[in-house]
Order: structure tokens, then sequence, then C-alpha cells
DNA sequence: GACATATTTGGTTATTTGGCCAAACTTGCA
DNA sequence: TGCAAGTTTGGCCAAATAACCAAATATGTC
């Protein structure tokens, strides 16, 4: 019945492991202020559309975002707004890593 | 200035990334209980001990766990027990990604 | 149908990751 | 001093990731 702790933990690795990227963030960071296309945020983002496209499409595999069809363009949203929950707490884990490098290089 | 929100993302990244592993949510999952010693956790994860030690120095290097010598153990203990909060909401993101795939298969 | 716009997909390449094994530390003890 | 136990480090290899470009796929318009 390990296996089944095994897969529980895999799925939800998968899901922290589409977190785990800057353009993913910056992605969802965006889409907490409501849906946008992917020509908007390859703008922000800055890298080519097909590399966005496919963090788009890495996020909607797992869940956490929803894309919606409107002529030729395609709006995604955030279908997890809890995950905007998480960057509190890993601010905090940053701010305590800094001092934590400060005083180590006393 | 986009400079200061990029290098801000990766850094946030670098802490979700580090959970975005099996073993290592295992390992957080453990010492959610309590500091345990490598050798506990290569007990539970299963792989081989260089392997844990290896996950355990990155986790450690996010700042997400604290290491304590003690002998010829060494001890590590969660330092961000915040994170225990994120599972709630990927768990929920789980759930309906199962309910969508359901539906999807129809 | 032909063309333009928006997006995705496929191919390629360079980099990173995660696993194991063996070797190197480190600490405690005879 | 030398051995044993616990842990970390380095080397190596296979697999996964992320980037770009070019080509394919809708969709709407003329």
């Amino acid at each position: 019945m390990e296996a089944n702790r095994q897969s529980r933990l895999e799925a939800r690795a998968r899901i922290l492991k589409a977190l785990g990227h800057a353009s993913r963030l910056m992605i969802v960071e965006e889409l907490a202020d409501g849906e946008k296309c992917v020509a908007e945020l390859t703008q922000t983002v800055g890298s080519d559309m097909s590399t966005v496209s496919k963090h788009l499409s890495l996020l909607k595999s797992v869940g956490l975002v929803q894309d919606r069809k409107e002529g030729t363009q395609v709006f995604y949203r955030l279908l997890a707004p809890c995950v905007l929950g998480f960057f509190q707490c890993v601010e905090n884990v940053m701010d305590v890593q800094v001092q934590r490098q400060i005083l180590l290089a006393k």
C-alpha cells in the first residue's frame, strides 16, 4: 500500500513542479487579475510565443489553468487561485534564507 | 526594473521547484512530525542514502530545512511548516483535475 | 478559395536533474 | 591509532526540461 502514498506524492509533485519556473509563476501572477490571451502573456513573459504556449499547456495539464477559445485567440484563466496563497509563505522562506546568508558571510 | 521582478520570481521558483519531487515531498511530510536523521529518511524514501542526502541538501539550500549534527548523525528539521498548508490547495487541484478527466473520457 | 492573425506542434540542441556506485569525510570508541 | 557507523561528495549516465525556429493548424475576412 506504499505505492499509494508514492503516486499521491507524485501527483502533488507534478503540480508543484509546474509552479517551479519563473515564467510560469509570472503567468500565474498575471492571470491572478483575470484571464489573458497568449499574445498578452507572451508580451509580459518575453520569451518566444511557442515557449509561452508550452508553459501554458503544462499549467493546463496539471489543472492550474483553463483555456477558452474566442475567435482566433485563446484566453487562459487561473483555475486555482488558492496557489496565490503560497507566495506569502515562499516569500517568508526567502527572507529567512537571505538573513541566514548574511549571518554566514560575517 | 523588470530584472527585479524576474529575479524575485526566480527565487520563488527555486523554492517551489525544490518541492516539486515526490521524494522531497515525502521528506517534508516526514519532517512535519519532527526532526529525523538521514538514515531514518532514507528508510522511508527508499532510495540510496546518497540520493536522499542530495535531496536534503537541496531543501536546505533553499531554506526549507535545517540540519543539526549530533555525534555521527545529522538531524534535519522542517524550517518552514507553512508549506504544509500548500497541500490542501494542491489536493484540491488534483481532485478537480480527476473530475475533469472523467468527464473528458465520456 | 486565398490570405492574415493567433496559437500550437514538431524538431533540434543545450542544460539540468535524479539515480546509483564508489570514494572521501567526520565522529565516537576500542 | 585504527575501525565502524553515518553522512556527504564526485563521477557517470539516462532521462527530462526549456529554449528557439520552422511548419502546421484553426478561425475570421475578403
